[in-house]
DNA sequence: GCCGCCGACTAAACCGCTTTAGGTTTGAAC
DNA sequence: GTTCAAACCTAAAGCGGTTTAGTCGGCGGC
């Protein structure tokens, strides 16, 4: 059982009579070859079986054929993001297609973010990385470009940046939510928002609050960290408050479960007595009682644009910049009428 | 601003004034290097900031110093089940301080497991995989074997295996979940499991079926996929039925997240009517109302455990069987005495 | 009929590291 | 004072591709 080791080149420039470097030419379709001789080097090359050695191609091209994503430090953050998932099979559906392969680096206690990085570039294990949540003043900008490493940013940073991005409007999801509501005759409406300190957090809590205004509301908001823990205290927070909110609109599903959950622990009624939207469209929230009304936004498409922008960047295209669908309002079961205020 | 390219080994050995053999040598603790040489050697490399061009190491050694992780078709299996993050950043707590990277395959609708497996294999991109979600009679074994590839299962196989393994008994913590009911005053409990082609879904599901027998209970079981859809559509069935039971076993969080909807839905109050407990102990399950009852196993030192494993047949450690701790049930409020049967 | 040019192809260098086969000291043994 | 082995080190040959410099033959132009 003693494995035959795979045939190389020079097996199938032997076996088609040129040299090596012919070969070369004909297997990646440059110019130079006589059509004849193209033909039978291909053919050799699929007799024999033939596949590139990509750890040889790496060395002597200088690429690794790879990209990565580094997943920030907290596993917590990944591991309540159903977003993660979608995104990530987003970048393989892509990638899986055109010979690249994703590095997935969590940025563990012994080895912070900026170094997962700096050993990922070092060791040269990948062409170029995807840049999720960013925050404010994103540090990680320039970080890569000093590594030399190319990028796609999910969303546009609010730094100088050299790279492309793919984005979703999702203060557009949230705008939609907070006129559903209004529509629904709510007054009082808060939301429990994600960190300030990163871009989509803040974005979608500057849309709920800017359509907040144009509804002539009251702006309320509690940022949190986007973890359910926070999710639930903030909610506590709000329903405690004398003058409570009627409706609350979250910053991603896994708070507005948690926000659900506390809201029922009070006795409360949803959507009787509250409303809530969540946000990311989770799989778990349809099956909820009530079922979650939540903004949808297409993860994967989002993924595989962002695959798709960082291949054309390596391949030398110029920056761009692409916006996605906006996202779209799912209404469900936890959002109804305003209470004493019967829908018209 | 043009980058000065990394210095090479060539560019250390000039320093040091040695040939670029004994350069290797003392940067890889190999014997036959004076000590004062090596030191002399080692200096010149951190002077120079010298890093091992993993590219070449890899054309000359034969290794990737890369680990793989294929995701099974189904998106909605990575997307719904939070194991995996853990798992994930287990794995990478090991390979990151080890100098492995992890690559994340998924495999797409264009690109089957088998093929996603081969393709990496094909490309050396890594060296061993984790196998997870072993199936009965799994093929992936044989594939894998086939392909030279070493590879770490999470639990052991129903099939003859050349693999190291890393198991825990998810068979004791349905136990335990079915003691709790059963010391509760529970007579009729349901499971609802796993595939039964998957190996943790059956075991699960035996261990329900035995410990309820044990108990003197007659088991009732329904298959499902694992999703929330399923379910939720298993609880039905068993809800609706004329002699519903009391408690219902959860062979995952987000069935049983999907569970509870239902249940409520229907006007059953949980835990007065029905008790339910689930698996993984997923962040989410605590801030349910009520916060819920469930299996808690460390998937992160589970991801750990086997990283290690696979690095240690990497260097050529003989085959090794590693079984962890026993998970533990958490219990919250999701469960309670049995209806007409006030603890005693 | 000679020159020059172009297309097709070969030979060899190169990417940066590992590893093997030798070569040179050194020093102890006889 | 040889002899030999051990210790230390060098040179060079890989690994499997890509790429560059250059060779060769044939054809058109004058």
């Amino acid at each position: 059982m003693a494995q035959t080791p795979p045939p190389t080149i020079a097996d199938v420039a032997r076996r088609a009579g040129v040299s090596k470097g012919l070969v070369s030419f004909a297997l990646n379709d440059r110019p130079g070859v006589a059509p004849d001789t193209r033909r039978r080097i291909l053919e050799a090359a699929s007799d024999l079986g033939w596949t590139p050695n990509l750890r040889a191609r790496s060395l002597s091209t200088g690429r690794s054929f790879a990209c990565g994503l580094v997943v920030g430090r907290s596993t917590d953050v990944i591991a309540a993001d159903p977003f993660f998932h979608s995104l990530i099979a987003g970048l393989e559906d892509v990638f899986a297609t055109s010979g690249q392969v994703l590095v997935l680096a969590v940025a563990t206690p012994g080895r912070q973010e900026a170094a997962t990085y700096r050993s990922l570039a070092g060791d040269r294990r990948v062409d170029g990385v995807v840049l999720t949540d960013l925050r404010a003043g994103d540090e990680r900008i320039a970080l890569v470009q000093g590594l030399g490493l190319a990028a796609v940013t999910l969303g546009r940073p609010d730094v100088d940046s050299p790279f492309s991005s793919v984005s979703v409007d999702d203060g557009a999801g949230i705008r939609r939510a907070v006129e559903h509501l209004a529509r629904l005759g709510h007054r009082r409406i808060a939301h429990v928002a994600g960190p300030s300190t990163m871009l989509h957090g803040q974005r979608r809590s500057d849309a709920f609050s800017s359509s907040a205004a144009e509804a002539g509301l009251e702006p309320i908001v509690v940022a949190t960290d986007f973890s359910a823990a926070e999710g639930a205290e903030a909610t506590r927070r709000l329903l405690a408050a004398e003058d409570r909110p009627t409706a609350i609109v979250y910053s991603n599903d896994h708070m507005a479960v948690a926000g659900l959950g506390v809201a029922q622990r009070l006795g409360l009624r949803v959507p009787d007595d509250l409303s809530i939207t969540g946000f990311d469209d989770t799989d778990l929230g349809r099956h909820l009682h009530p079922a979650l009304t939540s903004v949808a936004t297409d993860a994967r498409a989002w993924g595989r644009a962002a695959a798709q922008a960082l291949l054309d960047t390596l391949s030398g295209a110029p920056e761009s910049h692409i916006h996605l669908a906006e996202p779209t309002l799912v209404v469900r079961e936890s959002t109804g009428p305003a209470p004493d205020h019967p829908r018209g």
